[in-house]
DNA sequence: TCATATATGTGCAAGTTGCATATAGAGGGT
DNA sequence: ACCCTCTATATGCAACTTGCACATATATGA
């Protein structure tokens, strides 16, 4: 029903919404690619335990984010032929893309700051208010 | 120098970024207008507590929103003539607004615990890997 | 051979938001 | 009367993000 949320879950049930977070996606990325190199196709999965499960990205949203990335230095890929399949793009992170990573995450503690500042207020306002 | 905050600072200091959550201005809005009648141009300095001191957000942001939300029943308004100066649009908000910011508090809850779920494996991570 | 799973990529459209700009009334100074 | 500033609302445009549809190509198994 709310304009924002109408092309992210064609009216489902209210879950996790990852989407909220504008260009969440990146810091997601990043921190897994912080642990290891990988590719665009495998990196779907270990998006789900940040919320993505239930509300799951589009592919195209990721390749076009690592390549992003890859052009503002913060990773750098190879080709990996020879695994079976076709050939996959692995990624691996920079030392500025760790940085940037550290720059993120005290980005995401503001939001969780600004957030935290909004339900407050919310829940107090109503708790007086009826 | 991140590309998704490139208009929102002009690259200055760190500071917190209500922006980062999408259509935050919203949900803000609606509990301002919880508490009361107000009209668009008065609003902008009832924001700042939530973030937005330091990064204020445009006027006609806060104007094109007020009317999205009236044309979906959220929020109703009239002209106010005779408070001196020019003429103000009073809005007020509705028993649909009312459910439509419960509705967002809940979104932003479960917003919150996907970001805590992030900063959590980015610390539990950086402990071990380093 | 054909279908399927894996893997990467492009084109387009919708939505959000900042910036520039337009309009206008009220009040004060010269 | 003229101009300037503050208050107040509004529109047009461009940049950016993101989902959806679609295209392409390789390996594997029926």
């Amino acid at each position: 029903m709310p304009p924002g949320r109408r092309r992210w879950r064609g009216g489902q049930s209210d879950e996790a919404c990852p989407r909220r977070i504008h260009r969440f996606l990146e810091p997601c990325l990043l921190l897994l690619l912080h642990c290891n190199e990988a590719h665009g196709y495998e990196l779907l999965d270990g998006l789900e335990p940040f919320g993505f499960a239930q509300n799951p990205v589009d592919l195209s949203t990721v390749y076009r984010m690592l390549r992003g990335l890859e052009e503002q230095g913060f990773v750098t890929s190879h080709w990996d032929t020879g695994s079976g399949g076709p050939a996959r793009r692995l990624y691996r992170i920079t030392e500025e893309g760790d940085g940037y990573l550290a720059w993120w995450v005290e980005d995401l503690r503001e939001t969780d700051r600004v957030l935290h500042r909004f339900l407050e207020t919310y829940d107090s306002h109503m708790k007086e208010h009826a």
